[in-house]
DNA sequence: AGGGTTATTATGTGCAGACATAAAAATCCC
DNA sequence: GGGATTTTTATGTCTGCACATAATAACCCT
């Protein structure tokens, strides 16, 4: 008698096998209808892997990701709280241009207006945290869509952590797509701000007084500075973000 | 002999325990070094639990957790490998405005400056796939950082699902904070471009030909809409995300 | 009553073993 | 040779069980 192992659950409940993803979506609905209070403290994985005819492994697998979400906090001995106000994220695929580009139907090509070793200046030191007297190259790239100005990017990169940049070939692959291939990173840091178009209204084909999106992307590998890139986006485009 | 149980690995690896945690690090830091090169196979679970002298099962949560932040892709059977070009994410913080302002050391305040019942204009019903003849409520509110402007915020809600909002004191708790915490949200969307100020002007502080920065979000329950907000930043400010 | 020690409890993580599932590889049959 | 079928293999998931860890609750002693 119950000797029998490894058929699935649905004893206690009386539906089909769920799963810890299936738990953790009935979960998320208690959550959001309320069933269980913004604040409260549910019951624990004993009682809950004994509602849902489970074992307490699978319903940890699903209270960890609730957790991770920010949906749940979860404390030993304590026991897991509803948060009251979970601070929702929004999730921004950083675009590969070639590829952005692309997904938008239209032909994608570019132009190096700059290519040169440069002494930073003061703000880019500022916000790699470079040490005084490092070398970085200085690359300026316009991104066309169909021919017409998409975007301008203007990149600081260090050469002591990527030399190897100094040789490629940058009229093949991109800054952007180089660097994406060749120089991976642990930490960054992006900002996102409207401005004028200014100095950058002849690359991008409007007029100074146009209002522009600039996106600010540092990055560093275990401490070490990569690079520094400021993309100016021709007047129409606009960030996608998924909720 | 051997009979005893629950004493962690450690065995073929000469080292500390590690934990599924560790594991996950240590094949991120293969990763990122290129000991498994980009696009390769790595080798598979078996294997993998060997080496570290763990369980099956410990190395399946560190390579899921690899796959869920998309530096691997794992099919049944192919085995594991390396994605070659991982598309990065950035995640923003969506803030609630009194936390953002008081974060940044500033007195938070707000002015509601319009409150109505109004039908909505096509591009709101549009952006909510909205159906005739819906009822909204139209808000419009000034926030500001030690009383001076820092945002406008141009919002629509759907009171067929939001009807308790339309009894609200919304001069208590500002728009933004009463649905936070009465009308979670299963689904949105959030787009961010720069514009001129232009008639916002007037409520910013600033000329109408200065850039701005302006988000847009619209949120549903379930497939029921909720609501869309359109956010005018002030000149200076920019949206700050974590790589 | 107060303060420090001990028990209790919920989560965190681990293990071995089993079966499920998908997909590639090998095989068979016409 | 080509198409359909079977085998093999790697991942996906679940079950029981055990111990670790953290933090609250209970206790005890002065």
């Amino acid at each position: 008698m119950n000797s029998d192992t490894a058929q699935p659950q649905a004893e206690a409940a009386g539906g089909p096998p769920l799963g810890w993803q299936g738990i953790r979506d009935v979960m998320m609905d208690r959550i959001r209808t309320r069933h269980y209070a913004p604040g409260a403290l549910i019951p624990n994985e004993t009682d809950l892997a004994a509602e849902f005819g489970c074992a307490r492994a699978t319903v940890n697998r699903a209270l960890q990701e609730l957790a991770a979400a920010g949906f749940l906090e979860r404390r030993r001995k304590a026991g897991t709280r509803v948060v009251a106000e979970p601070r929702r994220k929004a999730t921004l695929e950083i675009p590969l241009i070639r590829a952005a580009i692309e997904d938008l139907g239209a032909a994608y090509s570019f132009r190096l207006l700059t290519r040169e070793v440069a002494p930073p200046p003061p703000e880019v030191r500022a916000a790699l945290r470079l040490e005084d007297g490092a070398r970085l190259l200085h690359v300026v790239t316009l991104h066309l869509a169909d021919a017409v100005p998409h975007m301008v990017e203007d990149r600081w990169v260090v050469l002591a952590t990527v030399p190897a940049i100094e040789a490629a070939d940058l009229t093949r692959d991109n800054p952007n797509e180089w660097l994406v291939r060749n120089a991976p990173y642990s930490e960054g840091t992006m900002r996102c701000r409207a401005a004028l178009a200014g100095a950058m209204a002849g690359h991008l084909g409007c007029t100074a007084r146009d209002a522009v999106l600039v996106v600010e992307r540092a990055t560093w590998l275990d401490g070490a500075p990569i690079t520094l890139a400021r993309q100016h986006y021709a007047p129409a485009y606009g960030l996608t973000l998924a909720l």
